[in-house]
DNA sequence: CAAAGAGTGTGCAATATTGAACAGACCACG
DNA sequence: CGTGGTCTGTTCAATATTGCACACTCTTTG
């Protein structure tokens, strides 16, 4: 991908976050998009009523902010690194620009959108569906599966009860009963990491 | 866009519908992409339990069936008629190649994704937020606009309540009272069709 | 070391939600 | 005209979920 980005000229602006920085918030004048280069980056969104829910977890090669490219003149999210990241900064007018001159790649970005939009849908249609046991199962299968190894994601499942209530939408209470039962039944185990055991996908898959 | 269509050698096969007449079925080998000329389209899912949800809600303008793009193999949706409807069938590889040499058209294609992602991600963040009747209130707003005059989708809300149940995500129980509930307040009207007030933005605002 | 902060384990009452049932209204159609 | 189908109004008990509270363990930090 790198090539890409350098051969339509956008492999200049680079951004480096610790962990636990914030790229941008909601609310800010939304001008550029993101690409992660190295790291993790999470979206999360707040209410009215001050309650918050994390709508991604984004690694390597994903894009984030490109709702500008839409229209949004400002930002939905907050984007917080989870790791130490590096993000290339593409302006706006650039990214518009790249798009529609580069074939190849205007091929990958339409590949990630297409990416992305299934793996909204598949989240949307986990809420439609599934009771928070379920939510919170696959949330965990999924996490183990970024953080495995062979993968280039190398961000690690450092994710506290909290945070996973806020991933699947319901309370800590939840979390904390459901947790408890899936290592009761050995599910997972946890003491700071939480390891993921194949078994826990009969919680995801049984009716 | 229907220039743009033609330009790129796209604008052939034509197939029309009448209203509750299945486009694909989940399921099917997914070879093309269709593109709504006329009408309406629900695209729903079922559960391996048998339950139904609606993802999405289409009109003249809207994709889908892109998934196939993705690399996805098989259909995951139901797509259903709401309406007497004319959609564009482009195939697969066909859809490729415009993509990577229409400029215009991919432009517009990458203009639709991302409106489109914005939508299933405020879907989301909707269902991760907020109780039933926060989301039965903002999905008869978003159905009344959709059926308002001046606007090109000529799709009525002719929506059972069972249906705006598998919109939410929830049961023709709570569906019915909170329709109740919104009538004794003078939110909504009906008889056969419903009538939305712009009151009803209350109960979405309010915390 | 002591204090503060973050995360967890637990319990519980107040609500919200489901799932199922049944009756009545309305419409289309033979 | 009657029949079947679809939709609504209404109930209710069984569950699921929230929202809080408090104690306990760590880790960090002054």
């Amino acid at each position: 991908m790198k090539l890409f980005l350098d051969s339509a000229g956008l492999g200049r602006k680079v951004k480096t976050f610790r962990r636990k920085e914030t790229v941008f918030a909601q609310g800010n004048r939304a001008k550029n998009v993101m690409y992660i280069q190295e790291g993790g980056v999470r979206l999360t969104v707040v209410n009215e009523s001050g309650k918050e829910a994390v709508v991604a977890i984004l690694g390597p090669g994903d894009f984030f902010g490109e709702g500008c490219l839409a229209g949004q003149s400002i930002c939905i999210a907050t984007a917080t690194t989870i790791a130490p990241t590096t993000v290339l900064v593409i302006e706006k007018n650039e990214m518009i620009r790249a798009l529609h001159a580069e074939h190849e790649f205007s091929d990958r970005f339409i590949a990630y959108m297409l990416a992305r939009n299934i793996r909204v849908e598949e989240d949307l249609i986990d809420q439609l569906f599934n009771s928070s046991e379920k939510r919170l199962a696959r949330t965990l299968l999924l996490l183990a599966r970024y953080g495995a190894p062979g993968d280039l994601h190398q961000v690690l499942p450092k994710v506290s009860q909290e945070m996973l209530a806020k991933i699947i939408g319901t309370t800590r209470s939840r979390v904390n009963f459901f947790m408890n039962k899936f290592r009761k039944l050995g599910f997972i185990k946890y003491n700071g990491e939480i390891h993921v055991n194949n078994s826990l996908l009969s919680v995801v898959l049984h009716d």
